[in-house]
RNA sequence: GCCGGAGUGGCGAAAUUGGUAUACGCACCAGACUCAAAAUCUGGCGAGGUCACACUCAUGUCGGUUCGAGUCCGACCUCCGGCACCA
């Protein structure tokens, strides 16, 4: 330790020498608890930008607090290295998307160790080495065996910017997740995962996650998933025996169904329209609807409701009605049963629809008067049905026109209702989800190949287990055309038939890069694995993940689809929980002031507002950057970069360093730490105090990860530590009063003052805490290596003397001094005792007098 | 349109979950050191008011509950997110 600090010198120190005895490696079979925190492994663009230091030193300061509590830590990263850019960087530049990804790889890494984040770097993986995507693939088959991972022909989300096909999570508002571009749709033979399988569990298992997981993302979770409950019912086509089936959640309203709606896609609707006059004429509009919504410049725009009558009648099982059939729009194929019953008077969509076509509109359900709810439902308006209705009314209320259900309540029919179509055989309660299964198909090079064969004498065959991974070819030609680069390649297409040895072809498309994440965090725990994705029991020491951190930009995408992988990993024996994530942190936005305006937006090179990590290192060390990311404002929120504010955090690093400094040699000369001295000045005692106090505050604030909160404890005891120093120096020629047992009693308050604040920083700035651990005479060992978190000692950290704020009426108007075991009766007679408060209560009569023990006094006068 | 979340000094933010509002930091002001500046240190810093106290007002707005409300309830305003014909 030097007299001055020197941020660069020091940090190169101890990333040198953690490295050289493998610190932060975890090793399984530790008999401490273990403690597995995470963050979301990042794609390698080629430079780490503030949004990665924030990310990575959240987590990083909870891995290095659980560590010197005593757990045994597994704090993994690697690279989610397989994806769009290093294609575009292929197509545009000519690079090879292998070297590109490599160098990027190289770059960040070096980033991340000047950051000085405690990784544990024996287990980094990447998802573009075979050693990984083998084992996607080895999912892939798994799922294809079970039935999970089919082909089909359909309408999929289409960017047109990256010539490829994407989920519907990542085509959510319409516009492809990574680059915005308005997503087309297009008719494509495509594979999907039956994520929709586990919808139900999606939803349940939120309870087990509920109270670790922020209320949005597990609003967004159910919302994605959209789980509705209803009834489905079956109406018989007149002239015919079809059935056509109408899912609603809003079976009370049936009687006022005045028609049946179909989507144009409907597989039913060729039948219905067989030797029909008008079947060329409804052709022809579905034809139009389909070219309409495959040319839609925005997809996010509503179109007008527009609709053609088939001609077809269904009856309506309740009361025997026909119906007229319809085609229209507005009804999707792919939810619930691709075809509705219309009810005008109780659903906006179908009041437009059926004004623009003067179908009529059946009132059925009326307002329900609320004192007369309970014991005799009964309409408000009395349903007059002559009453012209201007808009739905879509609430739940009483039932009317409706033949024995009249009189009932909306919630009571949508029950009984149900149970009497099933009863009857035409239908009864279901449920529905809004998520769809997860197309993976992707036509583009940098990604695991799917491990299917196409021969033509078998058909679709996998690819034998024993045979992977299947690997990407070196290289290809990548023109950004809208196939598979991979379809260019000769010696990857052809191959030869598993089953029957013959000439066949690969599937030329690559798995969605989402695969590679939704189950990495698995393979941390056993990384070099040959023989299988991970060894169970391995798995099983670490997992599930204690505390994982990202942003909330993957709330939905990601985080459902690993809550998937891990529920079908669990069906396969794998692991033996539903949930595999316990805690979620999602942090805010770095953002900083965008050149000529005044807005603050996400750091972006197109925005030219991005500051980079590597100048910060420079200009203010590795540990200054990192502790004002987390004290500049809490974890979740947004982050205005200040550049001021980074200056401050340098100032108070200064600040520790120089008076750890100052009394080093007194420190470790003297008990450090040992509390020997038995006599404590007032002065001593007020800091023990305060030490302890903060001790307890910083492990409570680390526990619910307010970090923020944190740095501020940590600059409050450097507060007192200063003060505390003025007066040990004054006090060096021993004055009145003070025996040398009490100077040494100082010093000892004092010690055990600095060693705490040191511990208690190293979370927030490692290199800086490791260096003055040492400068106090530690030459042991790294702090890095010792269970050495503070324990508050709740006597230590009593108030001798408790300030009592006294209230006349609810205003403060004094403060008495008391001892902490004061009994109410005394803080009573304290507080009227009081001479402002005896002013104040002067001439008036004292209705009462509230004691809150320990807090306050309110006197209440008339 | 529907569903969430949030409004506290000039700024980022605290507030033991109903009990001293504004901790900690940034910015700013003053002083010390310096020939001077930077750095550093010390002090001040919600608004009004006062020589200084006292006192009054202040947590988006308006009401309510309570001895007591930033915190609970109701209505409204503003901002930020999410969803997009989901039957």
């Amino acid at each position: 330790m030097n007299e001055k600090y020197f941020p660069e010198a020091i940090e190169k120190k101890w990333q040198q020498r953690w490295e050289q005895q493998r610190a932060f490696e975890a090793r399984e079979n530790d008999p401490r608890p273990k403690f597995y925190a995470l963050e979301m492994l990042p794609y390698p663009s080629g430079y780490l930008h503030m949004g990665h230091v924030r990310n990575y030193a959240i987590g990083d300061a909870l891995a290095w607090y659980k560590r010197l509590q005593g757990f045994n830590v597994l704090h993994p990263i690697g690279w989610d290295s397989f994806g769009q850019p290093a294609e575009q960087a292929a197509i545009k530049r000519g690079v090879n998307p292998r070297d590109w990804t490599e160098e990027n790889i190289a770059h960040m890494r070096g980033q991340m160790k000047r950051l000085g984040i405690s990784y544990d770097w024996s287990r980094e993986i990447a998802a573009h080495r075979p050693d990984y995507y083998k084992w996607d693939q080895w999912f892939f088959l798994k799922m294809f065996e079970r039935g999970l991972a089919y082909k089909k022909t359909s309408q999929v989300n289409w960017c047109p910017k990256e010539s490829t096909v994407l989920s519907n999570e990542q085509s959510s508002g319409g516009v492809c997740w990574r680059c915005g571009t308005a997503v087309e749709k297009r008719d494509l033979d495509q594979w999907f995962l039956r994520i929709t399988d586990y919808a139900e569990q999606l939803v349940k298992d939120i309870d087990e996650i509920e109270s670790g997981w922020p209320e949005k993302v597990l609003k967004r979770q159910r919302d994605w998933v959209g789980r509705s409950e209803g009834a489905y019912i079956d109406f018989a086509e007149k002239n015919s025996d079809k059935k056509i089936r109408v899912f609603t959640t809003r079976i009370d309203t049936i009687f006022g169904a005045t028609a049946i709606v179909l989507s144009t896609e409907h597989p039913l609707l060729a039948e219905l329209l067989a030797g029909s006059t008008l079947q060329a004429d409804v052709f022809r509009f579905a034809e139009k609807v389909k070219a309409a919504r495959l040319a839609k410049q925005d997809p996010t725009a509503e179109e007008a409701k527009k609709g053609i009558n088939t001609g077809a009648l269904a009856i309506n099982p309740f009361n025997g009605e026909s119906l007229p059939v319809w085609v229209a729009n507005y009804v999707l194929m792919d939810y619930g049963a691709g075809a509705v019953m219309s009810v005008p008077a109780h659903d906006e969509r179908d009041f437009e629809f059926a004004q623009k076509y003067t179908l009529p509109i059946r009132q059925v359900i009326a307002p329900v008067s609320h004192d007369q709810a309970r014991a005799e439902p009964m309409a408000a308006t009395g349903g007059d049905q002559s009453q012209m209705m201007h808009q739905a009314f879509t609430d739940y209320g009483v039932l009317i026109n409706s033949g024995q259900w009249g009189g009932k309540l909306s919630e009571d029919a949508i029950r009984e209702m149900a149970e009497y179509a099933e009863a009857k055989g035409f239908g009864g309660a279901a449920v529905t989800y809004r998520i769809r299964d997860w197309g993976i198909s992707r036509q583009r090079f940098w990604g695991a190949p799917i491990p299917i064969i196409y021969c033509d004498n078998c058909g679709m065959v996998p690819v034998p287990m024993a045979d992977l991974p299947v690997v990407l070819p070196a290289t290809a030609e990548f023109t950004g055309a809208g196939q598979s680069p991979l379809a260019g390649v000769a010696e990857f297409v052809n191959t030869t038939c598993p089953k029957c040895k013959r000439a066949a072809r690969r599937e030329t498309d690559t798995m969605d890069t989402f695969v590679d994440s939704s189950w990495y965090f698995f393979r941390y725990c056993d990384p070099r694995n040959e023989t299988a994705p991970f060894d169970p029991e391995i798995v099983k020491q670490w997992t599930p993940v204690d505390q994982y951190i990202g942003g909330d930009s993957h709330a939905v995408m990601h985080l459902i689809y690993t809550r998937f992988w891990t529920k079908f990993m669990r069906d396969l024996g794998l692991v033996s929980f539903n949930e595999p994530v316990k805690r979620l942190l999602t942090q805010g936005m770095v953002t900083n002031r965008v050149e000529g305006t005044e807005e603050w937006k996400a750091m972006s090179k197109s925005l030219g507002n991005g500051v980079d990590p590597d100048e910060m290192i420079e200009a203010f060390g590795a540990d200054a950057a990192r502790l004002f990311v987390l004290f500049a404002a809490p974890a979740e929120n947004e982050l205005r970069w200040i550049e001021t504010g980074i200056e401050g955090a340098v100032r108070f690093l200064r600040r520790v360093w120089t008076i750890v400094w100052r009394w080093r040699d007194q420190l470790k000369a003297g008990s450090l730490g040992s509390q020997r001295s038995q006599d404590f000045s007032d002065a001593a005692r007020r800091l023990r105090r305060k030490t302890h106090q903060m001790i307890a505050r910083v492990t409570e604030d680390f526990e619910k990860l307010d970090l923020n909160t944190n740095v501020a404890a940590l600059m409050e005891l450097l507060n007192v530590l200063t003060d505390m120093q003025v007066r040990l120096d004054l006090n060096r020629d021993l004055p009145m009063g003070m025996t040398q047992e009490m100077l040494r009693g100082d010093l000892d308050a004092f010690g055990e003052a600095i060693e705490t604040l040191v511990v208690m920083l190293a979370p927030f700035s490692p290199h800086i805490a490791e260096e003055m651990w040492e400068g106090l005479g530690h030459a042991d060992g790294l702090l890095s290596g010792q269970r050495a978190w503070p324990v508050a000692d709740p006597e230590l950290a009593r108030q001798e003397e408790l300030e009592i704020p006294v209230q006349v009426n609810g205003k403060l108007r004094s403060r008495i001094l008391a001892a902490p075991d004061v009994t109410e009766e005394q803080l009573r007679a304290l507080a009227l005792a009081d001479e402002k408060v005896r002013a104040l209560i002067d001439g008036h009569q004292v209705v009462k007098v509230i004691v809150v023990p320990q807090r306050l006094v309110n006197v209440v006068v008339k």
